[in-house]
DNA sequence: GTTTTCACCGACCGATCGGTCAAGCCCGGC
DNA sequence: GCCGGGCTTGACCGATCGGTCGGTGAAAAC
């Protein structure tokens, strides 16, 4: 089983590579994550890391790969990092030990996993990512399995597994769009905040057993 | 107070605009959306609106004033937009009503708000947005007001405001990501349900504190 | 009837894009 | 000595970028 071995600069995943092709791939990630793949040049990407444009060219094929490279190497092991985080125990610590690992996951690979994040999206091409989907579907799969057993359990009311997973996804997956390195607590920290909030809810202590998924009150609308 | 007013093809808040004008907004949020600001060129906004280069040109100074526009239309009325379907009532449902107001306007400019959300982080020149920002921010702070009401009102428990924050709007920040109008539920249907696991907590209800005359079922019993 | 205005277009500009190529540079093995 | 091979370079390519220019045709204004 592949063990993570080397991961150095925050670039996941990239066993047999030399220094320079690690240096470009910090390098790329970063810009990428900042600007776009396609507001990234790869001028850019060969003043970054001091040395000519032509050496890219040596060490890969083209920009795509490099991106490639950026991007598989953020998501390829997600998975398996994660769920080798998930402790025994309650269906619901597992939960929140998925977050929190993907949250320091997030930490740890913060460029390459916006880079591959933000870029993704604005691809037209997408069959490009087809890897990079297949492992973000496994990656979701394997949080709504563990919902359901929290479901099944008891642990948690029966809620619409797909939307909970979604909406754990959203509040880890958004993180990058405001996460500060210098200010915030760690991502694992919010794991952990966001995580409380979702599992026992906002509301004030006194709850009455609620199987219904609707709102207390479904009225009042103002039209205007 | 402005209106609204003007709102076509999901381009909002452009008053005096031709249709021309309408039209290329249209185009151009469509396609920053979906290939981003510079994976766009003015050659592909005239070739979707069927129109030469130089007209792009004529009504719009450059591509930055075209992607303003997009921008700004978005998210200038938001707040207002939001703002006006807050009912009355207890601060829990103002937060609900806050989240189901946005994602109405989620939906109803899809294309733009995406644009919007997706250029402004890939862009070095962060100062170009920064009345954006502006805008972001007061929009934030109204939510963190309704959210410091119900701590007040002691419907919610005492939570970090500006966290609780960041988790309801990732959750409607993100759908962008997932949304599927063919398929999903509306945006609103979206937005309720999201209220409601983070209201209400995805836990299943048993009692915790307060002198409920409910005998607490028996088993399972989790702290905290 | 003439002039002004305005939406609109094709041709073109310099700059930059991703990518290529032939030729050094450096260094250990002979 | 000098020879090969990996690392590195600058000059260069065609295509495309954002943006400009002079001009056209029809309606509005005079």
């Amino acid at each position: 089983m592949t063990e993570l071995s080397t991961m150095k600069d925050g670039v996941a995943n990239q066993a047999e590579a030399s220094d320079r092709v690690l240096q470009i791939l910090a390098e790329a990630g970063r810009l990428f994550a900042s600007k776009g793949f396609e507001g990234t040049s790869m001028r850019d990407i060969a003043l970054a890391c001091g040395i000519s444009k032509s050496l890219l060219y040596h060490h890969f094929s083209n920009k795509d790969e490099i991106y490639a490279r950026v991007a598989v190497g953020s998501t390829l092991e997600l998975y398996l990092f994660v769920r080798d985080r998930i402790p025994d125990g309650p269906p619901s610590q597992k939960i929140r030990a998925f977050m929190v690992a993907t949250a320091e996951y997030f930490r740890r690979y913060r460029w390459a996993w916006i880079a591959s994040t933000t870029a993704f999206w604005n691809d037209p091409d997408r069959s490009r990512h087809k890897e990079r989907l297949t492992r973000r579907d496994r990656f979701e799969n394997f949080l709504r399995g563990l919902i359901q057993e929290a479901i099944d359990a008891g642990e948690i009311r029966k809620v619409d597994v797909p939307m909970t997973g979604r909406l754990i996804l959203s509040s880890l997956n958004w993180m990058h769009r405001w996460y500060n390195p210098n200010k915030s607590a760690t991502p694992e920290q919010i794991a952990e905040v966001f995580f409380d909030m979702i599992f026992n809810g906002l509301r004030s202590g006194e709850l009455v057993a609620l199987p219904s998924p609707e709102p207390p009150k479904s009225g009042r609308r103002k039209s205007r």
